[in-house]
DNA sequence: TTGTAGGCGTTATCAT
DNA sequence: ATGATAACGCCTACAA
């Protein structure tokens, strides 16, 4: 395996200085356009390529981040695949490299991203955090290193969470309900304790409180996390037999919209007519074309996107304003009527 | 955000040049005791990291690989993530990074991870293959450059390719069978133009001639690829009414057993009083735990564990003898017998 | 055992 | 517009 051309070489046989080929490489203006022709003639037959590692030593930069995971097997769901085809977007167009930094069971030290940085192998972390974890990542980033959350939370004024729009989306949600005239709307919600509920649900209830709605906490269900379809449903069925029932429900996750779904069926209700629901973000097997109701849509791309290019700006010293920022949610409306048939 | 401590520094401090830190940090025995002692606490309090750039700059290595995916998506696959895994441990056991050199579509360039070697970004590259792709590597890879594919086909002696033993998987499975006291072994196949159906026929006819059993092509059926469990169900009823049919079936994936075990239920036969079964491989959920028949496990994370031993190996300039490596299958028995009743 | 000097391949700062 | 020289942080002959 041939070492590769370097700089010296070419300009041995342009016959002028490195310095010069340099300045060719790299688009100065400090240079006469037949020399520049010339060596970029040479640099392409010899196939030169530019030495990153003496790149990144002087310019103190690798242009690589650090990806980091709590562990591989998180990558499997498809939502984390396609943040990474964000982040990977992001990362060809400004030429940044991408380096699996996941803390691994087996290594010791929980701070190998961060050592990352230190030996300059990598110029900043993007922390890819489960939407199920409970403290993001306080405790185990450590301040004054260019890192960006996904998922994440803290109160920390000094890092930076990228999330979905999450109280957004309930504002959206509640919005689009009262527009079609409802005001009894129940919601379904896992475990307030995980961030995003507490936000959809934060966006909900301000939507009430404009529309000078008293909050029904009758028409807040919870569902358990282990089997949320059928929570769903169970939860469904309390809101159907209350003595005032709700006109609308808004599902805060796929599955417990799959569970209303299959109790609204079973009671022989018709959707949208009997009762309107909706649904929040997309399953696993992406197949929102084909779920049949209104859905708040989350971008994972996006976040993935966006995530990467705020740590790259900050990696530039661009000058960022606030350090939480949020990926925009949308309605997707679906126009067709749910009948009983439709799930038999 | 602060710049990084040098050998420089603990130098001066410790008032020796700074190639005798060098040599105390790298456990060279040219130094004294105590120096080095003295040298080793001095970068402990200041917290030293070595800067790679600078280190893989002289060493003209990066100590980084680069994983080749056709697509992000693949990962979605859990033997894709067990592939991974064993990547990530042989790294982190020879002080590897994992650089993601993913082929995006936004990539116009094919030749990406190459790029990335001669760049010095990475050192080699792990190219993990589809088993379903009918062409290995061939056409992508650049000879000369140190590059190891896992689940590749090549005729090239100078490119490497690790795979599970497909071979001795057929071996396995049809050796088993015979020691039963069975003759008559059927063969649920998918399409044999992919290698790794192939080779696992062709283990299992290298069997039956060492025990002088003639080939008996009806008892070879191939499935379709839309619905395997289908067509293995189909394909089974097809053997069961084979005049004399067979006392054994060797499913050649998971997908195609499941299909079988479908078709022996519904026409009322036990497993293995009445006909015996085996499959191969486990499925995305990897629960194989609970797959309840006898099967050719496969290991994929010593798959990707091997690969890039080999790969460093390569790199290391260690002496490497043949071009095609095999990860070893094994047989997991399953005692229990599988009644009508336990399918209901 | 330690120090000196040179080099890895770039880029940056001088000077010309 | 170009050249000479130093610097990035580390390693390694060679000299002492």
């Amino acid at each position: 395996m041939k070492i590769n051309t370097t700089i010296s070489e070419i300009a041995k046989i342009a016959k002028v200085n490195k310095s010069t080929v340099s300045r060719a490489l790299n688009n100065s203006p400090l240079v006469n356009g037949e020399t520049k022709k010339k060596i970029m003639e040479i640099a392409r037959d010899l196939q030169y390529f530019p030495n990153s590692l003496a790149r990144g030593l002087i310019n103190r930069k690798s242009e690589t981040i650090g990806i980091m995971l709590l562990e591989l097997s998180s990558l499997k769901k498809t939502l984390f695949i396609d943040i990474l085809k964000g982040i990977e977007s992001a990362c060809v167009k400004y030429g940044y490299n991408m380096l699996i930094a996941s803390l691994s069971e087996q290594r010791e030290e929980r701070t190998f991203p961060f050592n990352l940085i230190k030996c300059n192998r990598i110029d900043g972390i993007l922390n890819i955090c489960s939407p199920y974890s409970l403290n993001g990542f306080s405790n185990s980033c450590i301040v004054d290193h260019p890192v960006v959350s996904i998922n994440g939370i803290t109160k920390d004024k000094n890092k930076y969470c990228v999330n979905f729009d999450n109280y957004e989306g309930g504002v959206i949600g509640a919005n689009y309900f009262i527009k079609r005239g409802h005001s009894r709307i129940a919601v379904l919600t896992g475990n307030q304790m995980f961030n995003f509920f507490k936000e959809r649900i934060r966006g909900y209830r301000s939507v009430l409180i404009k529309n000078n709605i008293l909050f029904d906490k009758n028409l807040l269900q919870f569902g358990c996390f282990e089997d949320e379809i059928k929570s769903g449903e169970l939860s469904t069925y309390r809101l159907l037999d209350l003595p005032v029932p709700p006109t609308a429900i808004f599902a805060l996750t796929y599955e417990l919209a799959m569970g209303a779904i299959k109790a609204i069926k079973r009671r022989g209700l018709e959707i949208p007519n009997d009762i309107d629901l909706m649904g929040y973000g997309c399953n696993e097997l992406n197949n929102i074309q084909h779920f049949p109701i209104t859905t708040i849509l989350q971008n994972p791309f996006a976040l993935g996107f966006t995530s990467c290019e705020l740590l790259i700006n900050i990696l530039n010293r661009k000058e960022i304003t606030g350090n939480l920022f949020y990926v925009p949610v949308e309605l997707m409306v679906k126009a067709m009527r749910i009948k009983k048939k439709v799930y038999v």
